[in-house]
DNA sequence: ACATATATGTTACAGATGTAACAATTGTTA
DNA sequence: TAACAATTGTTACATCTGTAACATATATGT
């Protein structure tokens, strides 16, 4: 199994957006991520540098720019940061993490619904209309 | 609300700690982490004055000895953490963090009963004989 | 009272992170 | 082709973290 590199807090918002869709242009980041951050163009081109240096992410040329693309899966990724969020702050299981949840953030009850229905293995049917 | 700082991965099991029972001296803290750590003895120390300098833990002096507890609240940390993962790793949402869960990890039929319960805010009944 | 053991305090140091500025290269336009 | 604009590359710097070593103060036994 291939190791993931570990992904700071703020590289997550460069993956993330990578694997939304991609290949992107440093541009095309830069502009997404300036939208919903309040990061300088240059800090965000070094969040992409450092991704590429722990071969987060590549790039091929295209003409004189880059086109960025994630070399890491994102499923993966998820479930490495859940593993050390639980073992962390959850002694590694996943209920006191559910209990602390539902106690902390009232839930409705259609939420509650949809994850007992994933609970029961059967994917959540919502995206009622795919918009795309 | 009282903003509690931001504790360490490795911090976190100082805290753990202190928040089953406290106060402690540092070497109950020490002896305790070198059984489930590497730790040198003055990296443990290291750990709980930073602590202590985020105002995560306080001390009172037992004569020579200083004893710690927590000066935040463990929920409340907890809940922190929960927040600050799921909105770097789950788009801020419990349901795909769920989900990505439950298609990795299988799950007992026994794990998923009590998850569902926990949903109905019904307090998982384990702890069958508190081994104490 | 002094040596010793034990507790706490101070300092260190490399790598990761957040947050950029400044420099170099190259395509484009007048 | 010279100047400019757009892209990428290099360097910076303060904090935070992990991981300790070394120094100092103090209780205790003899």
């Amino acid at each position: 199994m291939k190791k993931v590199p570990k992904i700071s807090e703020a590289e997550w918002q460069v993956m993330k957006l990578l694997w939304k869709q991609s290949p992107l242009t440093a541009n095309d980041i830069v502009e997404t991520l300036s939208k919903e951050t309040s990061w300088k163009r240059e800090t965000i081109r070094t969040l992409i540098n450092r991704l590429v240096g722990k071969k987060a992410l590549d790039f091929k040329k295209q003409g004189r720019q880059y086109l960025y693309f994630p070399l890491v899966d994102e499923s993966e990724c998820i479930m490495e940061e859940t593993r050390s969020f639980l073992d962390r702050v959850h002694g590694g299981s996943i209920e006191p993490m559910l209990a602390a949840f539902v106690k902390s953030e009232k839930l409705s009850p259609e939420e509650i619904a949809r994850l007992k229905q994933i609970l029961d293995g059967r994917e959540t049917p919502n995206e009622k209309e795919k918009s795309k």
